[in-house]
DNA sequence: TTAATGTCAGACTAAATCAGTCCTTTATGT
DNA sequence: ACATAAAGGACTGATTTAGTCTGACATTAA
């Protein structure tokens, strides 16, 4: 179907609402899942997730919550992304640990190569699209 | 996970093998799912959805089988994959029967307008590339 | 006219994935 | 010490996907 996950959603959206407010501190889970009305628990994982890959960081404790790490320009679709989805292939074939040899229709398909080819238009899209843009 | 499904795959297997032998006839169900090692049931399925959708012709009874309907560089990958799938947007408030209304984070996330060029983008890419392109 | 071939189509099942919840732990500022 | 907030694992229910089963109906060759 082609869809994002509703995980990759609510990271864009919370990377979003840090970004507006970038300058005034820390944003808390409980904030962030408030003014979207999404699932608290839901929102935090997103955001432990973009944490550990360094688009956000976090402190604890009072006065503590999330900030982005780096400009909302210079964090692109992508990065949120893959921070929350385990892969972002179209095709299983063309998974980074699957070889070759893997695909079970290697020999007969042929589709992976020029499959390949609209994977990398879609990932340069998504790399090329900052949070910036969806400000 | 932005992942094509199974029946997206074989369909575009399906049809680069009908575009492979388009001027000998038809081919049958059951050879294409042997030759590419597709479960038949799957294959068949995936046949007729290409036919309703005017991409495939088919033939009943001896002899018959399926071939494409127009010719290979006139089919694009969005035309298949239309054909098998319900839907195709990377999120749900984009899909073409849900209005904004609909969207219970309409007046906070703001996120729809920014990514329906995304979309607008990847609709790009597949509309662009024909059958021709992965045979 | 009948047997073989092949499409058409819906109902069904099993497995995988996704969304969301619950609960406990760890860290921090007051 | 206590309130606050992140970290993170385990779990459940719902949805989606992949694949199967079954039974029609249509066509053609013999």
């Amino acid at each position: 179907m082609l869809k994002l996950s509703k995980k990759a959603e609510y990271a864009l959206m919370a990377a979003k609402y840090m970004a507006l407010k970038n300058h005034s501190g820390f944003s808390t889970a409980k904030e962030i899942s408030e003014s979207y009305q999404i699932p608290y628990q839901l929102v935090a994982k997103v955001l432990q997730n973009l944490v550990k890959s360094d688009i956000a960081v976090s402190a604890k404790g009072v006065n503590g919550g999330f900030s982005l790490a780096r400009k909302a320009n210079s964090i692109s679709l992508i990065d949120i992304i893959r921070a929350v989805e385990t892969d972002f292939k179209i095709v299983d074939c063309m998974q980074a640990n699957s070889s070759s040899a893997d695909c079970e229709h290697f020999d007969c398909c042929k589709i992976k190569d020029p499959l390949a080819e609209v994977q990398r238009k879609i990932d340069k899209i998504f790399t090329e699209t900052t949070i910036a843009h969806i400000l």
